[in-house]
Formats: structure tokens, sequence, C-alpha cells
DNA sequence: AATGAATGAGGCTTCATTCAT
DNA sequence: GATGAATGAAGCCTCATTCAT
């Protein structure tokens, strides 16, 4: 919200929540037409007739299309960041962790599924410094560390290399923004399950066979 | 080349002199820049000047600027699937045939990342019919495949959906167009080997550790 | 007025405040230009520089060149065949009334010039459906209807083919556009008379001198 | 011809007229394009795909798009002015000079049909240098000249202003190019005896019915 | 907050014409 | 005569943004 203009010419401007409602709307209309079209084929005027006012109206709430874009990314990136830092903190090894995480980016990124697309397709749209300013490196990192561990705790292969393991889990798991479909015949869950499976099996120590790579339906 | 525009009034036959004619000069230009920009920020301005043309004369080559975005697709498409047929019709089981097409991809890919960079993130942008032209569905049809058979061989898990982990493979090796650059430290070969590894680790079945899936090495 | 643009997200009306646009204004200016220089003569920027905005404003009043062309055109046509029909359909017999929608039509195409010329010299510049979708052929039917009639009252030469003789006074008629300049030495009712008078004996029948076909002046 | 470029290099160019065969052929060409599409609406491109060659070959027979509209019309008027100035100075009195002249003018019109079309249309297209070059009034001074001689005569009404009546009747006759179509049911010759007789009975002074207007098949 | 007309830059495309081969 | 690549101007249209009301 901080890229929000107010003309707060008399010093009242509280901006009551219940006035503003119409923000969150308009990040969600914004979001989804972007998945749709692409940010440089959307105009200002789809996003407008969409919301249900004249083209002109939208600067009210934005300072550029690009705010747009750009609070659309940060949204999605703030929650999914939190998440990540909550699911690799958590319990357990590295992969129960890194598990826990990739179960957790799944379902993050199919329930925010056009903020998603948004995010992976369109980041290169953005201005260098508000590239900069997002923390889209803190899922590698955070993925290469845990595979690194795990290699130190010998559960994770060691002909591994921690930084390329990491790319393969990510392009696996941001990939399905290109596929998946609302009532498509898969669930979220299954499909987290799926690649979870295959993944950490890609991952784990093939001497290790009855690590925990096979998560909670399945015990040693 | 069959975009070329001639009207070739005598019939005589198709593109004659096309050797030296500067298209695929200009197919190369288009495809980095729309790369570097993506298509929509990309100006046919943009290529005439990086071309060495004026605006208008890149007419003489394509009737649209799609007509660039489409011919850069067809060329780098029609190369990669007959990659892909080959090494899926290859010697071997389904594993080992699966290793060579994944390898032969993170090549491909590699060895045309401009080019492929546009097919894996504008082909939003050509028209319905051109896009479905394109044999894009190929990829996965054949990655569903050979686990299927692996499955049947006993050499892929049976917990695996074959369509699921062939949308996590097809993810982990497309994404490589987003971070993969010439001189970035890993080779393309390590690469390909360490994306096999892992991937095939992740299908192969928990129980017949010593199955192909290390390919080369032959590690036990 | 049903070309102009509007978003109209509220659904609240049509084109509310049409009345102070300036939209009959450029309808006017397009009109003239027309007819001075020929549609496809004339660029949105002569006509933009004349109606005194940039080029692109004019995209609030139009959705394309053409748009501008049929509106013109549609305006003039609505009137006309108005008219036509309100003289057609007046009283006296037959020949009466070919005189009485002969001079309406000399008349309102001298009173307005411009628009009847973009519509009998630009008519083809429109696209099928557009020209389908305009009553061009009322004229036509309605002259060959009344000389038809005329023959069964016994007033027109029974020799006439009444759908030729109805093209012989359109043709006679709405060339006036080529020739026709206010301030030109004949009025305009001066013209309707004449062109009523020839034509009206053109197709008497040449046994009844005494018919109506000379009009007000009711000579012997 | 006389618009023919020839670089005739070595003075020998005596322009064999069997090597010079596809001028006319252009030149019909282009006619029927321009009398089919508009002047301003046909490309060069057009002309050379239907001539069958590139479209810079056509400046070996031209200098530039107007010579084709200049040529067509200068050839077809002076065939036509040929044939009025004949039928003009033939025998007979005033209407039936008139009505020679008017058969003859349909006549000519139908046979050339697209090129006829050509001058009607597009005359406005030309540099205002060329248009004064044609002797484009020499039609309505000539018909102005019989009309006023028949009034003289006493064989056309005396009521008419010749100018204006000798404006109805071109208008009649040259609007036939907007909707004769060869195989169109009436056959050139019935057109211009109906043409003839209306319009030659509409000039008749009244009084004289039994006037030679009504032409060959009629005697009185 | 909203409107809606206007801006001004820039995009894609067309095309008459030139010219070296 | 013909070619075909290139020119350079111009055409139609889009669109993010501004602003007086």
């Amino acid at each position: 919200m901080s890229s929000r203009i107010r003309a707060l010419p008399d010093g009242t401007g509280e901006d009551p929540a219940a006035e503003d409602s119409r923000w969150p709307e308009l990040l969600k209309i914004a979001a989804t037409t972007f998945a749709e079209r692409g940010y440089r084929s959307t105009s200002l005027q789809d996003i407008a007739d969409r919301f249900g006012v004249f083209k002109g109206s939208l600067y009210h709430y934005i300072r550029s299309k690009e705010d747009l874009l750009y609070e659309i990314m940060r949204g999605v990136l703030s929650d999914s960041v939190d998440d990540l830092r909550r699911h690799a903190g958590g319990e357990g090894d590295a992969l129960e962790r890194l598990r826990s995480v990739l179960r957790g980016h799944v379902r993050h990124l199919i329930d925010n599924l056009a903020e998603t697309t948004v995010v992976l397709h369109e980041f290169g749209q953005l201005s260098e410094q508000r590239r900069r300013s997002l923390p889209v490196d803190e899922f590698h990192r955070t993925f290469t560390a845990l595979i690194a561990q795990g290699q130190r705790e010998g559960t994770v292969s060691p002909d591994l290399v921690p930084e390329l393991a990491a790319l393969a889990l990510l392009g696996s798991v941001n990939h399905i923004y290109r596929w998946y479909r609302p009532g498509g015949g898969r669930s979220p869950d299954e499909i987290a399950d799926q690649f979870a499976t295959l993944l950490l099996r890609g991952l784990a120590h093939p001497n290790v066979p009855g690590s925990s790579i096979d998560g909670d339906e399945e015990s040693a």
C-alpha cells in the first residue's frame, strides 16, 4: 500500500479501511488481467473496464501502471517469503524442512495463481531498482542452504551441487503456474505430494533409501 | 523461410538465392532482442536498428511482427522436436532413453538460449491458430510416455503419476532459460548431468537402486 | 452518435451530455475534407488539424477512420430516406409524387453537399457489411415503383422500362454533386425546377401533353 | 505513349511495336484495378502482381503511379472525344445529332467501362495541370451547344436552360458506370435507346410531339 | 473519487520510388 | 527489361498520463 496516492489536502486522511476497500479488488483485477494477457499487452483501459471506472480514475489509486505490477508482486512475495521462512525454520532435519517448504510453496503458488504468474512472468518488466527491492533470491538461497545442510546431515546425495539442485527444484515448482488450472483434475495436495516425492527422492542419498523422503504418508 | 515474402510472378521456385539472404541474421537478432526485453517491449525500430535498415525495410522479410516471433519459434521447435524424437526412440530401456532425452533437451536449450527463451516466455503472444500449429505438447507427451513405460518396466516408481512427473521434469529443464548465462561457471554438460541425475533418481523405483539411473558413471 | 466510444462503466445511460460535445463539428469537418480531397487522400492528421486536436485525440470520437466515413453516410442517408419516403407517400398521382421526390432530392443534396458527395463518391470504401447496412437501394426502388405506377395510371409512357428510367433520373440528380457550387449562379430551386421539368417530360406519355408534368406553373 | 520512358543509350531505339506489346496490357490491368478498388486504394504492388512482374519493374513503363492514371484517362478520353465530335458534327437537326451523341456516348462508356470509370471517378486525383490538359469539358460544351441549337430550331423546349439540361443528360449517361455490369440483363443498345428516348423527350418542345425525338424506330 | 477530453509519444504497417546488379 | 532490397515518408492506431471540472 505504500504507493497509494492521497491528496490529504486537509490533513484528515486517516484512510479508513472500509472506504479503502477497492484497493485489494483493483490489485486482484490487475493481477488476473496481467496473468491472462501479459503486462505489456494489458492496457489500463482493460483494467478500468473490469474495475468499472474510467481510465483516468485509476490514477486515484496508482501513480503509474508499473505501480500495479509492483504492488502485486510485493504483496504475494511478502506472503510467500513469510511462508518460506516459517517452513524452512521449522522442525525436523533438512529434508523434512525441505519437504515442508516445497509443499508450502506449491500450495501458496496455487492459492495465488494470478499473482504468482505475474511475479514469475513479468518480473523483467520492473525497473531495476524495484527488481532489486524484491526478495526473489531468497527462494534459491533457502533451497540451496537446506540442500547443503542435507548433505552435511548425510541425507542428501553428496554428488549433487546444491545450487543446481535448488534450481531444479525451483524450476519444477515454479513451472506449475504454466499448466495448473483450477478444476483441472489434480488437487493441489496431490500435486504437492507428487512433486515433493519425486524431488526429494531425487535429492536423497541413494544409499539411504529409508530416509524421511517419502513423507508422512509413508512411515519408514 | 516459408514466411519470406516474394511475389514470385514467374512461379519459378521457392525463394531462390536464399543462401545469401539476411534472413537468418534477422531471425537471430529478433530472437536475441525478444529474449532480452520481451516481445511486447521490443519495437521493430529496435530490431531495425540492430539489423541496420529502416523500420519499413523489415517488411521485405516479414508480413508482421508476429511473423518474426512465429518463425523463431518454429525454427527452434522443429530442431528441438527432432532431437526429442531421436533420443526418445533410441536404444535402451525407458529410463536410459529418458536420460538421453533430458540431456539432449538441456543441451539444445543452452545451445539455442535466445530462441528457447522466446518459445518459453512468449508463446502466449502468438495467435491461437499459430499456437496450435506448433508441436509444443510433444515434450510433455513424450516424457509422460517414457515415464509410464518405465513403470511398466519396473524401473520407475509406481506411486508417481506419469503426467505430473513429466511436468516436474519439464519444469526443471525449461526453467534453465531463466538463470543460465554463458560463462556462468557451470558448463552445459555439468548442468545436464546434475539435472538428469537428480530427476531420474527421483523417478526411479526406490527399491531398485542399482538401475541405470545414474548413467555413464555406472555407480553401484 | 452511436459510434461514440465510451466505457460507461456505470451503465447509467447512452452518451450523456452529448449536446455540448464536438461530435457534430467533427463530422462536418470530416465530411467537408473527404468531399474535397477524397476519403483515401485525406489523412486523420488533416482532420485533426482542422478540428484543432492531436491526431490521437480523434479516437475519443471514433474507433477507426472508417467510422467517420460511415457516420457521415448514415446521418445524411437517414435524413434523405426520410425525405424520400415522405415525398413518395404524399398526395397526388405518381407523377406528382415523383416531382415532389425529385425536387426534395435535389434540395436535400444541395443542402448537404459535402455529406452527399461522400455518400456518392466514397461508398465503395466502406466494408461490405457496412455497405449492406445502408439504405442506398431505396432510392432506385422508390423511383422505379413510382414510374411503374405512373405507367399503370397512364401518365408515364409505356415504352420505358421503369428500372432504367429510374436510373436515368437518379443519375441526373446525383450528378449534381459534381458540378454544383454554392454561389454558382443557379439557385437550388431553379435547378430543381429545371431537372424536374426535363425528366418528367421525358417520362410522360407523349400523347398526354396536358398531364401534370409541368408542375405548379400549370401550363397547358 | 508519350510518357513512356526509354533509355535509348545507343540512339537505336526504334521501339518496335511488337516488343512494346505489354504497354496496352498494363494500361488495361491498371484501369481495371483502379476501377475496382479506386486509385488511392490500389497499390503498385497490386498492379505488378496482376501484370506478373515485380513492383520495381513497373518503372520501366512509367515514371510514376500517376502516369498510369493519366494515360488511362488520356487514351479513353481521346477516343471518346473523337466519337463525340463525329456524332455532333453529323447529319440532321440538333435533336437528331444529340440522339446520335447520346447513343454513341452510352456505347463508348459501356465498351470502355473500366477506363471510363477511372475518368469519372478518379479525375480529382490528377494534378491540376494534368486535369487542365484533358478535354473533359468538351462533353458539356457540346451538349449545351446542341441543346441551344435545338431551341433555335424550335425542337427543344425554350423553358429549359441549355447548360442545366446538358448537365442532366450528362449525369444520366455518366451514371451508367455505377450500375452497368456486363451480362446484367440489359443490352447496351436497349440502354442507349431507353436513355435517348427519355432524355430527348424531356428536351423536346411539348407542343411538337411529332418531332424526331423518338428516333428511327418510330416514324412520324 | 470520478470524469472524459486531450496529450504526445510511439507503435505497426504501407507504399511510391530508387538503384545496384 | 527485370530484380529485389532498401528507402523514407507517411498513414492509422494505441496508450500511459494529465487535468479542469
